[in-house]
DNA sequence: GGTTAGCACTCTCACCCGGCGAGTGCTAAT
DNA sequence: ATTAGCACTCGCCGGGTGAGAGTGCTAACC
């Protein structure tokens, strides 16, 4: 346990790295603060805090910076969660409020927004239903031996898949065969399909076999339809300022490496997390911290929503961002679909 | 006019400078290629190309590196096309026909083969058509008050929308709404349907405002539809090392910007054309060439498909994959929608 | 006239060196 | 426990230097 004059010290030296990307000298600390001590008692209780394990040197005669272990004591312990200013509440709640119709825009526009406002990236998952129910399934002639399959999900997911014909088909007999797969249908899951084992000819056999692995690849939770906004934003901080950085950063951003950044299983509901550095246990993540968060308890719908920084990261704002954007997704759900 | 000796240094100059990224020295063309020349001889020429504008020094005492004006030369009248070997052609062929049935995901694919096979940017444009057509619309029942209406325009886009309801609607009312509609607009366009006047009460009224409205903002060509691959790929050529670099390309080719950089507009029908640094408008691309093509001439649908690299690109390879890949996306627009 | 060997010249790059400034840790005094 | 004072360490910056690469030029040669 820290005493309070170290917590307090502490909690300085890491908003001051946060602000300004240099390490902070004991002088620094006394000078910004107005601290009724002198910098050598300040030096003191660094190399306390030192020993403890919660800031570092980069060299001998540099200031410090925070470690992982310092940034976890900071964000449990010490920072104060700033709720975003009025103003950029209603900004922010004017955004959505425009896009309300677009629901598939709606995760995009939560990444932008939290990019936009963090200036780091941020990472969002569309709402998805966990076991998706097949809502309608249409059939559009497209041309002599092509149908367009147009299904609609639970709630509003809506796929499409070409499917080459066997003979001739006229629009109207197309729509017999959605309207026979609607009733028999609609409503259900793919395991309650699969289980009622209705024997199907032909098209309606090729219709039920697109359609159910469709929406089986719906099924998983992953990244599949996320969207990742801020990028060129985060490159710009002093940490990735060489090439090399930021080449495995993207690396490690581009959508096959995505899982190992972030990792969805630890997003707990309606609680924001935060994983630091070293926490990751993937190296390449180690300079990096991920905030996240998942929304959409009440609703079947379920998404997460995460930002991606350097660990020097202005945690107050991103967890406050992150908890106020997943409070809206939350909310739109329900008012649409609750 | 240049002697047929010029000719060949400048492709030689060419074509050591892609490989290599360095200056190229006399000495080394000479080795390399084994010539019946000495390197004096060598120098004695490429003082020749320097004065009329083919090749430049970066500094005294380097070797030469083409200038846009050797590129252009170069392209124009130097280059051998290579066909992408048969392998690649199968192994691409078999690709496309892995995703034959997604439609939707066509353009998709195309950027991720051209950036995996050049690693330079790719950006594909999405089949695309000039005046949209309704195939046909539908409207499903989300919630008490909440109505998704998904449109199926000209072939095979589809788009979706979130109406909110005045009063609450079962599947069947929704459905025959539709039937309705459709009746009256399956198959046309914007324009014959703003003429057609016919009145419209509630829920008619507002799928229809809602359907043109979608319809419209597909019409002008733009980038809203994408894809753009292969950006990390390119950030590995030394030209884009320093971070610098690497931030104002990718401010550059973000959506806001892409129109600046890539000039749909000069894309020519069947054949590619490339565009070399300083040939750009735009002074961010200055360092930047863009080899481009339109897809699409025969069917209703056409869309474009571009690659954005360094100036020192190899030009063979991309002009003949874009060829390539243009010449696919024609064929399965055929096949499918012909 | 075209080609070439030889050579002086230029420019970059990598390296080393030394001074400066920042910031610390330690010691001794308060 | 605090603090003034001071020696010490280390990164950074500028200049200087030597090696290497590659050229342009000149004069000789076929």
């Amino acid at each position: 346990m820290l005493t309070k004059r170290r917590e307090q010290l502490l909690r300085f030296i890491v908003d001051e790295y946060v602000r300004s990307a240099q390490p902070v000298a004991s002088s620094a600390v006394v000078r910004r603060y107005g601290l009724p001590v002198s910098s050598a008692t300040i030096r003191n209780e660094m190399a306390r805090l030192e020993e403890d394990g919660y800031i570092v040197q980069p060299h001998t005669s540099a200031g410090r910076i925070p470690s992982d272990r310092g940034y976890r004591y900071y964000v449990e312990a010490l920072m104060r969660p700033q709720e975003p200013p009025v103003a950029v509440q209603q900004t922010i709640r004017h955004q959505f409020h425009q896009a309300a119709g677009e629901t598939a825009e709606w995760a995009h526009l939560a990444a932008a927004v939290l990019a936009a406002r963090l200036s780091y990236v941020s990472v969002v998952t569309a709402p998805h239903a966990a076991r998706p129910r097949l809502r309608r399934l249409q059939l559009v002639s497209v041309h002599d031996f092509v149908a367009l399959l147009v299904l609609v999900l639970n709630e509003t997911l809506v796929l499409q898949h070409t499917l080459t014909l066997d003979r001739q088909l006229s629009q109207d007999e197309l729509n017999e065969v959605a309207a026979r797969l609607n009733s028999l249908y609609a409503g259900r899951t793919v395991d309650e399909i699969r289980t009622m084992q209705i024997e199907h000819l032909s098209l309606e056999a090729q219709t039920v076999h697109a359609a159910l692995d469709l929406m089986e690849s719906e099924g998983a939770e992953s990244f599949g339809e996320a969207y990742l906004e801020g990028l060129r934003e985060m490159l710009r901080e002093p940490e990735f300022a060489q090439g090399e950085r930021m080449l495995t950063l993207m690396e490690l951003l581009g959508r096959p490496n995505l899982a190992k950044a972030i990792p969805l299983a630890r997003a707990g509901h309606q609680e924001v997390i935060a994983i630091i550095g070293s926490e990751h246990p993937d190296d390449a993540m180690q300079q990096c911290s991920v905030v996240i968060s998942r929304y959409g308890g009440s609703s079947s719908l379920r998404g997460t929503i995460s930002v991606v920084g350097p660990t020097r990261m202005h945690y107050p704002k991103a967890v406050s961002m992150v908890r106020y954007i997943s409070g809206i997704m939350e909310e739109l759900l329900d008012a649409y679909f609750g």
